[in-house]
RNA sequence: GGGUGGUUAGCUCAGUUGGUAGAGCGCUUCGUUUACACCGAAGAUGUCGGGGGUUCGAGUCCCUCACCACCCACCA
């Protein structure tokens, strides 16, 4: 059965995989020796609704890379993998394509059904992405296939939010956080992108209140007054006027003297009804800088951070301005009512803590309901109009309204795109503060090895620098938080009103009251959650199915969330009259959990934790993690807090940081650019093989690779090398199919045998120690290397006259030696491009085992090198390639053979002129090989060690050109021997430089002479002849 | 504003403790020698971004400048 001349990558992938599969040469411990060290990998675990991209393909690539060769090296080894829920991104991709089947709204289907609907969705998918890593080569161990929101990786992420929760490490407040106005969420710091675009920025004067004047003097460095003018105002400039309606305060430096005159005053937001213009205070804050702007900023607590910190030192309201959905406020009080709460905080009537700030709504009517934007373009319109925007004098001097053009830093959401609002809400956090220094310490003692290792300063600087992480979303899709709300039973006392004995309705509803309200997680209700409860309520709570009865008492709860809830349980379930059969309403916190803070788990979640399961006890903590540098903080930095917190250990040992792929021009891929390859596009072009091989050999560590389509050609080229390197082999008989497999090395004693066997040696090591190194570019571009120029470009030719000879014994043992080295071709490639050198293996021989699960090999370079072996072959090779150059430069036909000569030979070229000069012969096309008492004149001087050689074809060449190309030689030596003189005639160099290089340095120059002198002598032959 | 990385052959990039620069692709010439034209042989191309310093010796270490890329950040 003859080879075919190349691999049919389409045709043998699909099959290879699945005898793979079907022999569970994936599963955990497969091909473990006895006693075998664990190894194992977690998985990224990719967007279940999601599709390949390459950044997949790349980072999966070098996972399995590492995998298949603790694998065949016998280790003991998991590859775990999963996938992720994706909070947003899938809740996402549901609802567009709900939109796009025009099927029910979300809000129309309600929670339950549309989380029902986004599992579907998953189901659907999630064989997408699946079936794509398969496709790559993924050796993961597919029954033990993952999902962030499974059973039991549920129940790790209530065990972590509950303890969590217990030891303080989780709290809820009403906090500035960014809100995404397109999904109605908050998201974490790490989720908005700032992005820098042209924006504007507004000059506006503040009235002072009661037309109030003070003279502003505006002085240089050196105190000379530059301006001095009465004012009745105070300028402040903005790149969100729409904000100007939840101003409290204009806050100035305490040290800037040109508002000295008016601090602790006054002024007026110029907008809202004429009659009702609202006052703020101006006061003193460290944050304004006097050298930008005005030197005055409005204060808007509620929705701009820096204004938040300065509202809260000096007791100044936060004012809610916008819906959820980025509109301004519709509900609340009237603005007549809130202005008037404003204008008594203003005037020192009411507290900030005294304002309601849900309920206060200081959108004036004409405004209500509007767009953000459209607000403001509203505000600015109706302020110029007024007269209030700063006027600045143009060339022609008009006095235009001051609007600067200028580029500004703006949030957007990472999925939405839209604008991110500081908003003021109720959120869930953590605490990180109290849960980084392990895994600050873990990096830093080397515990947790990250490499390339300057990503341990980017890792150090947001760790040290840690926010509370925001971890509830206002999605339905996700871990919903484990907290359930109730009412406080114990404190209070039921009012009979009728006095007949029994509760009513109505008396039950006004006991429940948001005033009443308790919260608690999931867990412990026996032990706090019904301490004291009125005896009757007890046993009916006890009763209750679950998660009903699962209501914890811990603390007050939003009264408005509450009075919501309530409002809704109350109406889910009919209450009895008989309170002894009262059902007490319960619900549960209607957020999920931040995608991450379950992912941040996978680790441990994915090997059975909380359970103590074999996986967790063989495999955690696990070996390397690889992935890509834009998740280190997302994902990274989080796992290491998580398991840290929850057992006390690290997650890694070596984190692996591997940099983005980008298009041939360097661009980041993206969809809306169109630049994107789809690695199932070039797997299906190229195979697989290809593709993983080029994402190998460009993998050098921290550094962005530009994939181009040429690169994967040379890749696949390279396998079709390899092919038929065994093709040829097969065509041979030197295949351990026809030869039979030897243990170890073939025995050998011709020196060409023995040299390939101590260079396979050499490469063995060299591969060996790049993936230790985590080097994956050195490991493929060593076997690469070592397949193509050394073993086809060399061996096979030199085996050629060997295989065809008439020395049967020379031939057997050059079929075993050739059956032996191409197997360790396939072996060292094998992690590499996993479907060609299987599908080689099963070719060549009958095996014992598939090479996925063959043995890595272990033999040193020094166990197999023959150093005269070597030193020969090298003076063959060195030959060979003079006389091919001095053909080629001479244009000699390249078929046509021509006789050779020397002039003495020294005992080592002799030998080795001896052993191998059949395939000199061959190879440089010598026809004869004589001895000679002087080159004759015109000969072609081939310069090789231990004698001196040379062509006596002057009838065939021009001499000049003979000349031309030893002149240039020279030329070169002499550069190398004037540069190694100057060396060594530097008397510091013999003093300062070691010994073994001042010794090589000699040697170099010793060779270099004797070479120029060879050249020497040639050039004076030609120079008899011409 | 802070930080990190990069600048090496026409292109894309390696270059691990400082010892005098490499690969792949492309290009030029030659070649259908029975493994392979997805091939073979030969060949050309680099003041290693600029400047300064340390050293016997610097692509490699230090300083500085320029440009590019990315990350982080609250300047209204």
């Amino acid at each position: 059965m003859a080879m075919e001349k190349t691999f049919n990558a389409a045709e043998a992938e699909g099959r290879l995989y699945e005898a793979w599969e079907a022999a569970k040469c994936f599963a955990a411990g497969a091909n473990a020796k006895p006693g075998g060290v664990p190894f194992s990998v977690v998985i990224p675990p990719p967007n279940v609704t999601g599709s390949l991209h390459m950044g997949h393909a790349f980072n999966n690539t070098l996972q399995d890379i590492l995998i298949r060769w603790h694998r065949m090296r016998g280790d003991d080894v998991l590859w775990q993998p999963g996938t992720d829920h994706a909070g947003i991104a899938t809740q996402m991709v549901t609802e567009r394509e709900m939109m796009l089947n025009q099927e029910p709204s979300r809000l129309t289907m309600g929670r339950e059904a549309f989380v029902e609907r986004v599992w579907a969705q998953k189901h659907k998918s999630r064989g997408t992405i699946i079936g794509q890593l398969k496709r790559l080569g993924a050796s993961c161990d597919w029954d033990r296939e993952a999902f962030t929101m499974d059973g039991g990786f549920h129940d790790a992420v209530l065990k972590t939010f509950v303890d969590f929760y217990e030891r303080g490490l989780i709290y809820r407040g009403k906090r500035l956080v960014n809100w995404d106005p397109q999904f109605e969420t908050a998201i974490s710091d790490l989720e908005v992108e700032n992005i820098e675009v042209q924006g504007h920025m507004w000059h506006f004067k503040y009235p002072l209140a009661g037309g109030e004047t003070y003279t502003f003097v505006e002085r240089d460095a050196e105190g000379h007054v530059i301006r001095e003018e009465e004012r009745d105002y105070i300028s402040i400039a903005t790149t969100r006027p729409e904000t100007m309606l939840g101003d409290g305060a204009v806050a100035v430096h305490p040290d800037d003297e040109r508002y000295a005159p008016i601090v602790g005053k006054l002024c007026e937001i110029p907008v809202g009804p004429k009659d009702k213009r609202r006052l703020i205070p101006i006061i003193t804050d460290a944050y304004p800088d006097p050298a930008f702007g005005s030197g005055a900023v409005k204060i808007t607590g509620a929705h701009d951070f820096n204004d938040y910190a300065v509202a809260n030192r000096n007791g100044i309201p936060l004012y809610i301005l916008l819906a959820a959905n980025g509109t301004m406020r519709e509900d609340g009080l009237s603005y007549a009512d809130s202005a008037d709460i404003a204008l008594a905080v203003a005037n020192g009537e009411m507290t900030a803590a005294e304002v309601d700030v849900n309920a206060v709504n200081l959108v004036p009517d004409a405004y209500r309901g509007l767009d953000r934007f459209e607000a403001r373009k509203a505000i600015v319109a109706d302020i110029t109009d007024e007269g209030l925007a700063v006027m600045m004098p143009d060339e022609e001097g008009n006095l235009l309204p001051f609007v600067e053009q200028k580029p500004i830093m703006q949030p957007f959401g990472d999925r939405s795109k839209v604008v991110i609002e500081p908003m003021l809400t109720d959120q869930w956090f953590v605490d990180t503060a109290q849960i980084v220094q392990p895994a600050i310490d873990a990096v830093r003692t080397g515990e947790t090895r990250i490499l390339p290792e300057q990503d341990q300063k980017v890792y150090f600087h947001w760790l040290e620098n840690i926010e509370p992480w925001t971890i509830s979303r206002q999605l339905w899709w996700g871990h919903r938080i484990p907290v359930w709300y109730g009412f406080d039973l114990r404190l209070q006392e039921f009012v009979d009103d009728e006095g007949d004995g029994t509760l009513d309705p109505t008396e039950m509803l006004r006991f429940l009251t948001a005033d009443n309200l308790v919260r608690g997680t999931d867990r412990h209700h026996a032990a706090m959650n019904f301490e004291g409860v009125i005896p009757q309520f007890a046993d009916v709570i006890a009763g209750l199915p679950t998660p009903l009865n699962r209501a914890t008492v811990v603390e007050v709860e939003d009264r408005h969330a509450a009075a919501h809830a309530m409002a809704r349980s109350l109406a889910q379930y009919e209450i009895d009259q008989d309170p002894t059969k009262l059902i007490y309403p319960v619900w549960q916190d209607t957020d999920v959990l931040d995608t991450w803070f379950s992912s941040g788990l996978w680790p441990l979640g994915t090997l059975g934790w909380p359970e103590e399961t074999e996986a967790l006890k063989q495999y955690f903590p696990t070996s390397v993690l690889i992935t890509g540098f834009d998740i280190i903080f997302f994902w990274v930095a989080r796992m290491m807090m998580m398991q840290f917190a929850m057992v006390g250990q690290r997650p890694f040992d070596t984190v692996y940081v591997h940099a983005l792929v980008r298009d041939e021009k360097g661009k980041k891929m993206s969809k809306s650019v169109g630049n994107v390859l789809d690695p199932l596009d070039l797997i299906d072009e190229y195979g697989a093989d290809a593709v993983r091989f080029t994402l190998a050999a460009m993998a050098a560590m921290g550094r962005d690779l530009r994939l181009s389509k040429d690169r994967i050609t040379g890749y696949r080229n390279f396998g079709t090398k390899l092919w038929n390197a065994a093709r040829f082999a097969e065509m041979n008989e030197a295949t351990p199919r026809m030869v039979g497999a030897t243990a170890g090395p073939p025995p050998a004693t011709a020196p060409v045998n023995r040299w390939i066997l101590g260079e396979t040696g050499r490469v063995r090591e060299e591969v060996d120690a790049a993936l230790e190194a985590f080097r994956f570019n050195d490991a493929a571009n060593a076997a690469y290397a070592f397949t193509w120029h050394m073993v086809c470009d060399w061996y096979v030719e030199f085996a050629k006259p060997l295989l065809q000879g008439d020395d049967a014994a020379l031939k057997a043992e050059t079929q075993s030696v050739m059956a032996w080295v191409i197997d360790q071709c396939l072996i060292l490639l094998h992690p590499v491009m996993p479907f060609i050198t299987e599908e080689l293996w099963g070719l060549l021989g009958a095996r014992e085992k598939m090479l996925v699960h063959a043995d890595w090999p272990t033999y040193a370079a020094a166990d197999l090198a023959d150093a005269e072996a070597q030193a020969e072959m090298s003076w063959v090779i060195g030959l060979i390639e003079e006389v091919r150059s001095a053909r080629a430069q001479m244009h000699v036909a390249a078929g046509l053979y021509v006789p050779m000569v020397h002039t003495g030979l020294d005992a080592d070229a002799s030998r080795a002129w001896d052993r191998n000069a059949t395939l000199i012969k061959r190879l440089a096309r010598i026809e004869s090989f004589e001895q000679v008492d002087a080159l004759p004149k015109g000969a072609v001087t081939i310069p090789v060690r231990g004698g001196t050689i040379g062509l006596p074809i002057a009838d065939i060449i021009d001499v000049a050109a003979e000349r031309a190309r030893l002149e240039k030689t020279q030329g070169k030596l002499q550069k190398e021997i004037d540069g190694l003189r100057g060396r060594l005639n530097n008397p510091k160099f013999a003093e300062s430089a070691p010994p073994e290089i001042v010794e090589e340095a000699q040697e170099n120059l010793a060779a270099r002479e004797s070479e120029a002198a060879k050249i020497a002598d040639a050039l004076a032959r030609l120079a008899e002849v011409a």
